[in-house]
DNA sequence: ATTATATATCAAAATATTTTGATGTATCAA
DNA sequence: TTGATACATCAAAATATTTTGATATATAAT
């Protein structure tokens, strides 16, 4: 179920996009591709501090790209797939834009 | 011709991401989907000052997603279909990856 | 030649993001 | 109930990005 991509604001497409504009939150963003992680988990995988991790973790939630569940003492943060079908549509209405070229300035 | 994207560097696609991640670069790139565009036409379109433009201009050129040509005083930007496919794969690669949901520190 | 236009670039100021280290909170285990 | 673990949050410092206004450069028209 796809919402129309024009009428998605701007400001969510840039929030959302502002979640892969750092190559820390790609690594994170990669290690979710496995399946569910938790705060450990990417501390271990990628020697960055706890806080750190916490910091950009709450960038991806703002943005809406993953979900979390608490179990336990542990956080499990994992990609949320509406937010990838709507990046995947956006970028889909981007590349199948039309190719005729107007000139400028007339 | 696509690359294995699996090889492209996370500089590289964050760089990409920069683009999108700013809303009145997102307009700008809206109005280059239409065909070419100067920044005479970004100015009258988006009623951003001249050396805004220019700034978020190198920010997109920077990132190889717009190429230039000049003719005579204008210089008219357009979308570079190479990087936006790149980007297509990438967010291709994000959207079908593994549904197994693995358990966290184990 | 002079002037106007289109755009780039620059330095400074304004903002925003990121990192760090410390502290707080909740959960669990002993 | 004490201590350890997992994580969040906070304030300050460090960085990075963005905006602004001024100036520069190249082209074109007069």
């Amino acid at each position: 179920m796809l919402k129309d991509i024009s009428k998605v604001k701007k400001e969510d497409i840039s929030k959302l996009m502002v979640s892969f504009s750092d190559p820390f939150r790609l690594e994170i963003i990669d290690l979710m591709m496995e399946g569910e992680v938790c705060v450990c988990d990417i501390m271990k995988l990628t020697k960055l501090s706890q806080s750190r991790i916490s910091y950009h973790i709450k960038i991806l939630k703002e943005a809406g790209l993953i979900s979390d569940r608490q179990e336990g003492r542990w956080v499990y943060y994992s990609l949320n797939k509406e937010s990838l079908l709507l990046i995947k549509e956006w970028i889909f209405s981007l590349t199948d834009y039309s190719s005729n070229r107007k000139r400028c300035c007339e």
